[in-house]
DNA sequence: CGTATATTTAGACATCTGTCTAAATATATA
DNA sequence: TATATATTTAGACAGATGTCTAAATATACG
């Protein structure tokens, strides 16, 4: 499954790696690919890919002297979904706690 | 309008703010009553409190000695919509506002 | 007015975060 | 092997964040 929901919004709440997220829509980048994107060091931005690893929001492959980097989409789903949540109005499993999986 | 994307995904990036939003969508609440349902002091509770205002996630209204929040859905659908954005492969919305709103 | 209740603000403090430069690691190629 | 290229890791540092206690502010009521 995929990593904490604590660390999917941990990651989603940095502007660069939205923008990240958001470049890597548009297909597969390997890391000097999207550095070329970033006003920030290469080490910064490697600093974001581990956030970004760990939320497994995206996914690594060498290919070569290259790593690429892509878009785990389900992941991205799974936090809309809590989004959609809090706004379904919420009658929940009878008056139970939604276990927040943090 | 809304406050920043930043300020909303920064506000959603907390365990104890989702929490109250969740807790929101089933009704407005006082302060007080929302600080019986999470263990940290009300003061802290506040500094969460001014968090979520600044992002417009949430609204509150005076009643009597007691400031009573409620949820504004509508950042959290403009925050989904974010979501879902880079999950649709890109497809522009009217307007055309593709900047970045950090 | 004076006191109780509700909530926020102020100040302090430890921890987390994003950034950088320099160095290390991994792969390719002459 | 030696060298160049690609990327990550290590260490440092300023600034942000979440928490607390104590004090301040706002309203209600006797």
């Amino acid at each position: 499954m995929s990593a904490t929901q604590q660390s999917v919004f941990k990651a989603l709440a940095d502007p660069t790696r939205r923008a990240i997220i958001k470049s890597l829509q548009r297909g597969s980048q390997t890391a000097g690919e999207l550095a070329e994107s970033f006003p920030i060091s290469r080490a910064s931005l490697s600093h974001h890919f581990n956030t970004l690893k760990a939320a497994d929001l995206v996914r690594t492959e060498r290919r070569g002297q290259h790593i690429v980097y892509s878009l785990n989409a389900t992941v991205v789903e799974e936090a809309t979904a809590v989004l959609l949540d809090v706004l379904g109005g919420g009658r929940r499993g009878k008056g139970g706690r939604e276990k927040e999986t943090s």
